[in-house]
DNA sequence: CCAAGATAGTTGACATGGAAACTATCTGTA
DNA sequence: TACAGATAGTTTCCATGTCAACTATCTTGG
């Protein structure tokens, strides 16, 4: 049997150094966001809605980039919480719209400043130069790629 | 009930533009590779024993930043697909170690090609310079972190 | 005005990963 | 050497997302 041919390490890809660091980022904010009992879906629902008037399941699957489906599951999980309120649409017997409560949008801001740290945990130590060029090259790969779902993992 | 106190938008955060990018370069390599019939999470174990010596499943999940339990059952599927093999360990009786199949070694450079494809498209019109600057700061982001687990998702 | 198709949301089957309990085996120490 | 604890893998339960089928309601062309 011949010897494997030599492929491209997985480090050799911008792609994994990426989502290393991503996946990293995510993790962070999920283990600080918990302790205020909440996910990272469940968080960009949150705000999402804040300070909006009440708005559609369909329309947050859309910007959120999930299915219908995930969204019921995600609104029950928050409407059982408190966070999340459920009204049926008077003028559309299929239709309903998802608000935060009181609490949900009381809660907003705290997590907000857990995002604040989290971003300044992870990339408060490069240089203001280094940033605005990651800033500026994630954003024209956003624009190039035409991404539009907001990351949730 | 005074308005609700502006935060901070999602879109401040480099971590949401950073997971925005990521989870797009995920799911369009998950959707080559799906071709292939392998997910995101196979590749990976592929990719790592690629070339080496059977590996423990406990070093795996280590390298990957996945549990055992996970390295079993991700294991069962790639054995199911004739990619992997497993072999009981001649001197532990608890231990066995997982290696590529002759179709699983020959199925490496394709899913590499996929992979480099995919660097290329999404990363592949940024300038040279800025490339660097991307990678240098991902690089500086994981050393200073210490991170060490693979992505997977 | 009504039937056919579109649309909103829900549900159930499936996929996949983590946490922790469980089984089997090994190892070091008294 | 025997047993207590460590270690390797597996398994079970749970969480959470997708996909596709389903229900209810609306809309529209004839």
């Amino acid at each position: 049997m011949p010897p494997p041919p030599p492929v491209s390490d997985l480090t050799t890809h911008l792609g994994f150094w990426l989502r290393t660091v991503s996946n990293h980022v995510s993790h962070a904010f999920a283990a600080k966001i918990a302790e205020k009992g909440v996910t990272v879906a469940e968080w960009t629902v949150m705000r999402t809605l804040y300070g909006k008037d009440p708005m559609s399941p369909s329309r947050l699957a859309d910007e959120m980039g999930m299915t219908r489906g995930a969204i019921t599951k995600l609104a029950d999980r928050l409407i059982g919480k408190a966070l999340v309120r459920r009204t049926a649409d008077p003028q559309d017997g299929r239709a309903q719209t998802l608000a935060l409560t009181d609490r949900g949008t009381a809660l907003v801001p705290d997590l907000a400043k857990l995002a604040d740290q989290n971003d300044a945990e992870t990339f408060g130590h490069l240089l203001p130069a280094e940033r605005d060029v990651l800033e500026q090259s994630l954003k024209q790969i956003v624009a190039h790629r035409r991404i539009t779902a907001l990351p949730i993992a």
